[in-house]
DNA sequence: TATGAATGAGCGTTCATTCAT
DNA sequence: CATGAATGAACGCTCATTCAT
């Protein structure tokens, strides 16, 4: 299986390359540094992958497809309809304290606007809001959310919402503390019963 | 008036970057190119400010300063609590919509980390925190929002979410109209209408 | 005395010079730093001192100058003819203990040859020569010295090999105190006593 | 023999670095000079070389190296011990001669204190001390030189001596002449001849 | 005489990308 | 497939000097 043989190198590069953006930041990072992780030469990285742009893509859809597994194992475990809703949030949240690069690429890629979502990173990141969007059709079946709820829009308002909150609880710790006394988790479940109560029938 | 001049000179150079930033991006705009754009010469720049980041940082400083400007200037003309409450957050809109920037501002101090907020940048935020706050509270205070309300925690969380709403709208137009059919107004407005439902009283 | 007041003010600029050159060292040191430290504006410098360069060469003069007059102090407190010749070859140690400054300069212009002495700083060092020679030649008509001894070459093979040693112990130390255990002073006094032994009759 | 060919290279710039020092000063030369001299592009140079002081310091050692092999050869042809001793202070000024840069380089990382000498260069240094001084412990053995003599004490006196009158014949030629009537040569023997004549039994 | 804002060439260094082997 | 030496444009920043006031 040489198939499997080069994927398995190109995994391994995304790993290296996953640990460096996370060391280094995503502003800082270097093509050097993650050919010295992955340990291969320089040529190699770019047989992999044709640009440092197109790195930075595919880790982001890596990071996504992560999550999305995890959506899926966290709703799972869920008998009720919304906590499951709340497990997608919840998983946001703990996936980002984990590996606080998945918070840091959804920036980036809002900062830098001529970045366009390739193919593979627009496929994703619809899948993801595609399960989202099952949950609360689920749900809103079952009754437990309001009637007039239309669950497109909230699927991605979810999205939305729960990017900005992390990325301020993440960034704007001294104003959280000095505004409200509450510790990031306490803040994050005050932002998770909001919008549970703004759609609960 | 040498005073004036030196501080007109400043603020024509901050403009010049605020040009440059909206255009080359947060990541990507060089001293070189605020340069060109100002037609002044290199040493000039550090005359007025004495690196790259201080210039982001003043930058920044600007933006919130005007945003909170126009806060002030749109809640004032509103009779109703609750269409204060609705023009903060319809101010976020608009002021996003004309100067983009100011979104990328807040969102490129929370991709880096290690830039600290300085005294300035910080103090600013919070008189827009404090002014946000006093919105709500009064508003509690008439009665018009729910009791139980904690307005600090409503206050930082507004903040949290409308930045998240407005990057997935400046990012994800594609996504948005294939899934909701919603123009960006239209959505926006579900959002804030999520927000006034889940605190009137 | 208008000209005293201009005078009066060039000798402090060259002052502060001393101390902002001392303080951030010959190849470092900046015009703004010197502006600074003295008070003065830009424009109001280079009215005093043509360029970096001049203000180098005059700084050194002075140093020179001053260098000479500490000679004339300290021969003249002794009697004997030796002595006279090692009071010369202590203020040199001495005189660079005080103001470390003066050697850099000396050093400095060696290693810059492009830098020409100028007629003001070839004069001072002319003076400082026929000083030490005249030390040398009545050392020899008194019978101290050698008859056969070349007092010329004498006096500027000291001040070459006096100027050497103290880099060497200035820049060596830890060489110094590995190979011999001698504390600079002993060495330097080595030294003046090899100068004399070779010269006495 | 891929080694070779990076270290023929390596060779090539250092010589090319010698070359530029030389012409441009040690104050004033610039690793764009280097890159023009030695006809290769910017990035190269700091493959090899990590800094301009890395550089630097990589010269000296270089320049250090080809002194003590001098010192070798020179005084391997000689039978007479103090011929030995001769031929070290006449191989520092032929070198000197040749090759100015070195001098300039001893007195360079004089000037600059901060700039440590790295392990390489101590140790270069060291070599050289001793070599200097098993010449002299010879000497002195076969009792050509004074039994009292502190031969670790005069191998660095003659180094500071020898580098100072260099350093003089340098830069203070109009001087040399209007005051002793000699050649840079006759100068140098006279101080050869001082130096022998105070250590020889 | 004194000022200090303005200049701009120049610096050391980095790094994404290429290509001969 | 893999290598890694080589590239060179671009970067943020400095500073001696000038000149209009």
């Amino acid at each position: 299986m040489k198939e499997s043989k080069k994927a398995q190198k190109r995994r391994k590069i995304l790993e290296c390359a996953e640990e460096v953006m996370r060391r280094d930041g995503l502003n800082k990072f270097s093509m050097d540094a993650i050919v010295k992780e992955a340990d291969i030469a320089k040529g190699t990285l770019y047989l992999y992958f044709k640009s440092k742009e197109d790195l930075l893509a595919q880790v982001t859809v890596k990071a996504r497809e992560d999550l999305l597994r995890r959506f899926k194992e966290e709703t799972g475990n869920k008998a009720e309809h919304l906590d499951k809703v709340r497990a997608i949030l919840w998983t946001s949240y703990h996936f980002y304290k984990e590996k606080e690069l998945y918070n840091d690429l959804v920036a980036y890629y809002e900062v830098n606007r001529n970045l366009e979502d390739t193919d593979a990173l627009q496929e994703v990141g619809e899948r993801i809001q595609l399960f989202v969007l099952s949950i609360l059709d689920n749900a809103k079946q079952a009754g437990h959310v309001k009637k007039d709820t239309n669950t497109a829009t909230l699927s991605l308002m979810m999205w939305g919402m729960s990017n900005g909150i992390l990325n301020l609880i993440d960034t704007k710790d001294t104003l959280l503390q000095k505004f409200t006394g509450k510790t990031k988790q306490t803040f994050y479940h005050s932002f998770i019963e909001l919008v549970i109560d703004s759609i609960r029938s």
